[in-house]
DNA sequence: CGTATCGGATACATACTTGTATCGTGAACA
DNA sequence: TGTTCACGATACAAGTATGTATCCGATACG
């Protein structure tokens, strides 16, 4: 048995500062092909080889391809809850807030609409594996909850009341973007992006137009 | 030049019975395990398999695992006009018709939610393969014409007036059913089946509850 | 009743993918 | 400056997929 004062060996670093920086190459790289084809299309090797690295690398910091997939899905709500709170902070009209939440709730600008499609691919992973799903429920449990604080705060500032509860409103508004960016991927000009936060959001709020 | 008057040879029937039921029996098997396992995930031989076939069966009825696709999102395109119209064809009040609709659009009853699951990954798969794209938009365009129409007569045998444009409001619809459904399909219980129709119709027709 | 042909089975060639086991190199520490 | 160990590369072992080429039996027709 090992000395119990002699601390085994405090590591370089807990973890070393190369080896985060290959994980978020290999975490981008994986963004990207995962909307490219799909998790079975999307293929290790090429990940892997968008990233800079060979599969040893991959399989160094990464036990398996569906392992990567839990990482990336909780990285990915983390940037969404991260635009949300970001959006929420400016100091705009309650409406402005709204709308800004939902544009930002939709994608990350300049991404092609990356961002979405991650989230329906994760959803189909999820539905089809235990361990994904859980990931993914708490993932998408936590940016419902920064979506009702949200929308809580902005709607009782701005004094009206939402013909649903809020956690319907949310659920909806979740459900909303992700169905109309999704349509818009294969037919370009559906329900164009404004066309969400200026007709439909004031609908939704009970607000006339 | 073959002989103009002589008809080559009238085939013993221009598609036989017995290959038509083979071919659906394949693409009842498909969409079995497409929904379970997704487009990649899929393999030609599970599906023949549970089809009670060989490859070969397959490879002699269609040309290609893409080319199995396209014929079954149509005939699942098919199914949901039927549903769709079969819905608008009932006697009720232009609310119930409406509310019948949106259910009609959600799923086949008691398919566990097969069908919604299959239109998210025919979309995802048309999102990435040119071919199934231009398939896929055709058959999307056709629901949402049935739905259209559908939609105008109700409320205008209602005498109501839309806060948006038909077409708005139809993409609005197919977008929420498809954005809920596939939640609930990773966290049962979330925006149930009835609140779309029950909270979120009436808010979104502009009617005051 | 013989026969051509259709429909499906079998067998095969080929290509890919994942994951493991092993090895080498360079950076950090004594 | 020597040494160790972390990090990533290389090589390998299976398993699995698609699609093709060929074969065989049943069915419909003359």
């Amino acid at each position: 048995m090992p000395p119990p004062s002699a601390p085994v060996s405090p590591p370089r670093a807990r973890v070393s500062a190369r080896r985060q920086a290959t994980r978020s190459r290999v975490l981008d790289a994986a963004s990207e092909v995962f909307a490219e084809r799909g998790f079975h299309g999307a293929t290790v090797e090429e990940i892997c080889e968008r990233a800079g690295f060979t599969r040893g690398a991959f399989y160094s910091n990464f036990s398996s391809k569906d392992d990567l997939v839990i990482h990336l899905s909780t990285r990915q709500a983390e940037a969404v809850i991260e635009r949300i709170t970001a959006a929420a902070r400016t100091e705009a009209s309650p409406e402005a807030v709204l709308g800004a939440v939902f544009a930002a709730l939709a994608d990350e600008p300049g991404r092609h609409e990356r961002s979405v499609l991650l989230t329906t691919e994760f959803t189909l992973h999820a539905i089809r594996d235990a361990g994904a799903r859980r990931a993914w429920a708490a993932q998408q449990r936590r940016i419902r909850e920064a979506l009702v604080w949200v929308v809580d705060d902005a709607i009782t500032s701005r004094d009206i009341t939402l013909p649903m509860t809020t956690d319907q409103f949310v659920r909806v508004a979740m459900a909303l973007t992700q169905g109309s960016m999704t349509q818009r991927l294969i037919e370009p000009g559906a329900l164009e992006r404004g066309e969400l936060e200026q007709v439909v959001l004031p609908v939704l709020l009970g607000v006339s137009p």
